[in-house]
RNA sequence: GGGCCAUUAGCUCAGACGGUUAGAGCGCUGUGCUGAUAACGCAGAGGUCUGUGGUUCGAUUCCACAAUGGCCCA
């Protein structure tokens, strides 16, 4: 045998012995150093995370950043694929809080820094082979021998560069942050767990009286829902073009919004009225003195959020517990009031509240202020607020210590910079990654916690002096007895001191924080080549990347991060596009989630069916941004749709290729003298070669697969249908041997189109049909140049006829389904409507297919069927009924029924109106009054297409009949051949008796006219008549005439 | 509360720079093929293209508003 028989389903143990062979042969490594010296496309992995279970979400990530730069290599461009760990952060402290048992930050500390941060490192890999078999399996090619770490020294090295050259600017600055913070747990919490902890609460809701300082009994009326943050206010905010109002109301006069007057429940009179601007700058009396002001407060400010929907249209400003707060109090250089500490509990300057937590000291603030007169309203709200995700205790805002990146006065820098890059789907550019822009602030980079890179910030104890350390070389000059082999993480950083350059001794001590581990990763694009340290030239040649793909979560995450880091440090994007992919749900549209429970286990789906199948389902179906729905029927959707009709094919060609012991390599036939549906399938594969390209240049896979399911569903249901009978013959008899040699090119170019899909399949066709017959080739179908169409094989006007033909036959198939004529039943005739000469040239040319499709005689062109078909009239009876000849309906009837309806058609058309005489009176009717009711002829069967309108002839001649008996013989007889497992080459004697009398002329007529093409079709080297049964004879149905068959091997 | 996205057949999804009759797969019903065969083909039924307004000769497509769902942010 030339080729190896490939099974008839696409096998997981085929892929398996696949994986096996690229390792052994490194194909990958091959593919990558092949390309040395041509044009390289760059590609950034992003980080995961090894301390988590892989989700499909990451396979389908996975999946998209294998496929375009395989495609991408095949079209001759380098494309290295280092990866990368991200290893540092929260989830990896939190699980081993858990695995430990610790609860908060005293537990940890108590526990012990160094062994704590020994087992985060520990963890950070702990399903690292998880990953790695997933990776593996699914045919994901990423280099996973040199990752890059976010936890090693050389990495952490780059990331201080970094911070120094930020610092060097200026834009690294010590401040407050208005951080979600959780009490009980002493932490604050990323924005992430907040979003996890919304719940419906019931807070208070209460209205205040301010005292203007310098007019007598006027108020500012203020609404809040946070009375204990009342103490540490220290301005009041207007929204400068908002009207306000005075009211005077009792003895008082009150200033509040004019659109909420209606908190006043209609009481009191304005008495004044006037835009926000003329409050600013008023002054009024603090409502608590507990903690004395460091700057000038307690005055009217103007802030964009102010609103008119609720409230009074007065916001109370305390920058300590608020985002808002916090910033308008920068910007309007107000003092912070935080008489808070980090348990949520008052400090002792609060003298009668001191060591009450905040939410419980509400009661108390209230009553003292009804007591002072100051409390004008009070009740409670519904809201949603939110809580700690671990304990449930409500979050506080709470302004905390930290460092921050000043990405604000970048911001113009940013926002040109993502001008620059093309985003898939557009609409990320301009919405919500933009909108996320605009909003920007200043970047938080401090977290207190324990396992991350340390911020290379050193402060002197004596003078305060400041120095971020940009290098191990640096912290070695300035450190004091620097060990030999420093590990760059805490606890053992922390000890490290530096030299003060004022106090001359070693007093400079390392602030304690670590640093965000969304900058790790948004390092990446230096930190991964420990640039500038080494590797100038690595770094420079593969930077920026000119694709990332992540999905949609990393928009704030990875997407910015990367930006931010790359626009402070190169000035640039460091990627050029990037397609951001869509959430995956269940079935049912719920997200994935471990919590959830519905998460699907993708080893066990790449096992049952195959990588390719898994692959093929991510790929097709829906645009990658859209959100997925991921289940089991899709994958074997995808599996039967595409992988197994292509794999079908396959094995179709190997079967009878073998038979012939065809060679490819011993032909090489011009492809001109070719028949034309060799041609047309050449011509389509050239097409969707380019079609493919195009897509994937675009990175529009969806449209990629499109092209490529509907290429393989021609090849199989047209192209190999069409063709059978070619493949049965001989390779001595020319028009076979173009066939196998058609088939063949088409399987192997096809092949390598699908490689950067589904690599499996395409790299077992590619050995079997390639690498077996020439020993010159690639050693694998990825090492091979992706299909560039050839322009000179692409024939437009022969898949235009070809298309016309199919159109036909479909016309002609519903003909027969609709007048239950099976196509083993021929037929005299199919006329089809042809609308101009190229439609009539192709049927003249291309008809034969036709015929054979559908066992008819001939396939006539014609310019329409108005011959075929009739019309009845049928008098409108309501109408009629209504009108003044409602007396003549009898006559009316039967006149209509009798006369030429299409004369009665074309009167109507043309006058309007129809008249006929009836006993002397003339009848004359409105087009209303008859139902024109088309009437194909009963010969014919007619469907229609667009332009396009088949007639079938349904008429039975008695030949035809006969006819149809033959084949139905031949059918029963192959049948019986293949029950008897019989061989396809064995020669038969067939003998047949009619149960019937009464039908014996017929079927001795039948073998007389066709009991050549009977035996021929059915190698039957001799038939007889039985006239008396046999007991070993089974009785088949011939269109309703029972024969009893006996059918015998005849020994050679 | 803000931003973005989606809403097309029973289900999962394409699509149309606005134009005769809006497509595919699955499912359903019918049927065919039987030298690719525990595979496969074909046909049929099935749609007020979420709703309401607007622009237009013409809107499922463009615009506005609304409803529902999703994501992100508060």
């Amino acid at each position: 045998m030339l080729f190896e028989k490939p099974a008839n389903t696409v096998t997981p143990e085929l892929e398996e012995k696949i994986l096996k062979t690229w390792e052994e042969e490194k194909t990958f490594q091959k593919s990558v150093e092949n390309r040395e010296g041509s044009k390289k496309f760059i590609f950034y992995e992003g980080p995961p995370t090894a301390n988590g279970t892989p989700h499909p979400g990451h396979v389908l990530t996975k999946a998209i950043k294998d496929l375009i730069p395989r495609y991408k290599t095949m079209k001759g461009y380098q494309v290295p694929r280092k990866a990368g760990w991200d290893t540092h952060g929260l989830p990896v402290e939190l699980e081993v809080e858990k695995q430990l048992g610790l609860e908060n930050k005293q537990d940890i500390e108590k526990y012990g820094i160094e062994k704590f941060i020994k087992k985060c490192r520990e963890s950070v890999f702990k399903y690292e082979g998880e990953w790695r078999e997933m990776v593996t399996r699914g045919g994901f090619w990423i280099d996973m021998e040199s990752p890059y770490i976010t936890c090693e020294n050389n990495y952490i090295e780059t990331v201080w560069w970094m911070l120094s050259e930020i610092w060097k600017k200026g834009m690294l600055y010590e401040g407050h942050k208005v951080v979600p913070y959780c009490p009980r747990c002493g932490t604050a919490l990323s924005s992430h767990e907040v979003a996890q902890g919304y719940k419906e609460a019931e807070d208070p809701s209460v209205y205040i009286k301010f005292a203007l300082s310098e007019e007598e009994n006027t108020y500012f009326l203020v609404w809040t829902t946070t009375p204990w943050t009342l103490i540490s206010n220290v301005a009041l905010a207007v929204g400068k073009d908002v009207d306000y109002v005075k009211v005077k109301l009792d003895n008082e006069y009150l200033i509040l919004a004019k659109a909420l007057l209606r908190v006043l429940d209609g009481k009191g009179e304005v008495v004044e009225e006037f835009k926000g601007e003329s409050l600013l700058g008023k002054s009024y009396k603090p409502l608590y003195d507990f903690v004395k002001p460091s700057k000038k407060a307690h005055f009217v400010i103007e802030a964009d959020f102010v609103s008119t929907e609720d409230g009074t249209g007065i916001v109370h400003i305390a920058p300590a517990f608020g985002e808002d707060d916090y910033r308008v109090g920068r910007e309007n250089n107000l003092p912070v009031i935080q008489p808070v500490d980090s348990e949520g509990k008052f400090t002792e300057e609060v003298v009668p509240l001191k060591g009450t937590f905040v939410k419980h000291a509400d009661p108390a603030i209230m009553a003292n202020l009804k007591e002072r007169n100051q409390l004008f309203a009070s009740g409670t709200i519904k809201h949603t607020y939110p809580f700690c995700w671990r304990c449930s205790s409500p979050l506080l805002y709470y302004a905390r210590h930290s460092w921050f990146v000043q990405t604000t006065a970048m911001k113009d820098e940013i926002l040109k910079n993502n001008g620059t890059i093309t985003w898939y789907p557009g609409h990320i550019k301009e919405g919500r990654f933009l909108n996320f822009l605009e909003n920007m602030i200043d970047w938080a980079i401090s977290r207190d916690r324990y396992w991350g890179t340390p911020l290379p910030i050193w402060i002197c104890n004596k003078c305060e002096h400041m120095h971020v350390v940009d290098s191990i070389a640096t912290l070695r000059e300035m450190g004091d007895n620097v060990p030999e082999d420093l590990e760059l993480h805490r606890p053992y950083i922390d000890a490290v001191k530096l030299k003060c350059p004022n106090c001359d001794e070693y007093s400079m001590e390392r602030v304690p924080s670590v640093l965000d581990c969304w900058f790790d990763s948004g390092a990446m694009h230096t930190a991964q080549w420990h640039y500038p340290f080494e590797n100038k030239d690595v770094f420079e040649s593969n930077f920026p990347a000119d694709w990332i793909c992540e999905a949609v979560d990393q928009t704030r995450g990875w997407f910015y991060s990367l930006l931010v880091t790359s626009t402070f440090l190169h000035g640039v994007s460091p990627y050029k596009s990037v397609t951001v992919l869509g959430l995956i749900c269940d079935k049912n549209g719920i997200k994935m989630s471990k919590s959830k429970g519905n998460v699907l286990d993708t080893m066990k789906l790449f096992d049952t069916y195959g990588a390719d199948a898994v692959r093929w389902s991510l790929y097709s179906g829906t645009a990658p941004w859209n959100t997925r729905r991921f289940y089991e029927e899709a994958i074997s959707d995808a599996q039967k749709r595409y992988l197994g009709t292509l794999q079908n094919v396959y094995s179709f060609f190997v079967l009878y290729a073998n038979i012939e012991n065809f060679n490819p390599v011993e032909y090489n036939l011009p492809y001109e003298e070719r028949p034309e549906i060799d041609r047309w399938i050449i011509s389509r594969l050239n097409s969707v070669a380019g079609d493919v390209s195009e897509a994937l240049d675009k990175y529009e896979i969806v449209r990629a697969t499109e092209k490529m399911e509907k290429f393989v569903d021609d090849l199989s249901n047209w192209y190999v249908r069409r063709c059978r009978r070619r493949f049965w013959g001989k390779i001595s008899d020319k028009d076979t041997l173009y066939a196998f040699t058609t088939l063949y090119e088409v399987l192997v170019e096809f092949a390598k189109i699908t490689a950067p899909f589904t690599p499996f399949i395409a790299e077992d066709i590619y050995r079997n049909l390639v690498m077996r017959v020439n020993k010159d080739a690639c050693e694998s179908v990825h090492l091979c140049d992706f299909p560039e169409p050839n322009e000179k094989l692409i024939d437009e006007t022969l898949q235009e006829r070809m298309e016309l033909v199919m159109k036909a036959v479909r016309l002609g198939r519903a003909a027969r389904n609709v007048s239950e004529l099976k196509v083993r039943q021929p037929l005299d005739e199919m006329r089809v409507t042809v609308a101009n000469d190229f439609e009539k040239e192709t049927l003249e040319i291309m008809g034969g297919l036709i015929d054979e499709e559908l066992n008819v005689k001939k396939v006539v062109p014609v310019k329409d069927l108005s011959d075929l078909i009739g019309y009845r009239a049928k008098p409108n009876f309501s109408n009629i009924g209504k009108g003044e000849f409602r007396s003549f309906m009898p006559k009316i009837k039967a006149h209509l029924e009798t006369a030429n309806a299409a004369i009665i058609k074309n009167t109507l058309e043309h006058e309007g109106k129809y008249s006929f005489e009836a006993d002397g009176n003339t009848v004359v009717l409105q087009a209303a009054d008859i139902e024109i009711i088309p009437e194909p002829s009963t010969d014919y069967e007619i469907q229609t297409e667009g332009t396009m309108q088949i007639a079938l002839s349904k008429v039975l001649t008695d030949n035809l009949i006969l006819e149809g008996y033959s084949r139905e013989i031949v059918n029963k007889i192959q049948n019986l051949r293949k029950e008897q497992d019989f061989e396809v080459m064995d020669r038969i004697k067939v003998a047949y008796r009619v149960t019937e009398p009464s039908n014996e002329a017929k079927i001795a007529e039948t073998f007389e006219k066709f009991g050549d093409y009977i035996a021929n079709e059915t190698l039957a080297i001799d038939i007889i008549k039985l006239d008396a049964s046999s007991k070993d004879a089974l009785v088949r149905d011939i269109n309703g005439i029972d024969i009893e068959f006996v059918i015998s091997k005849e020994a050679n």
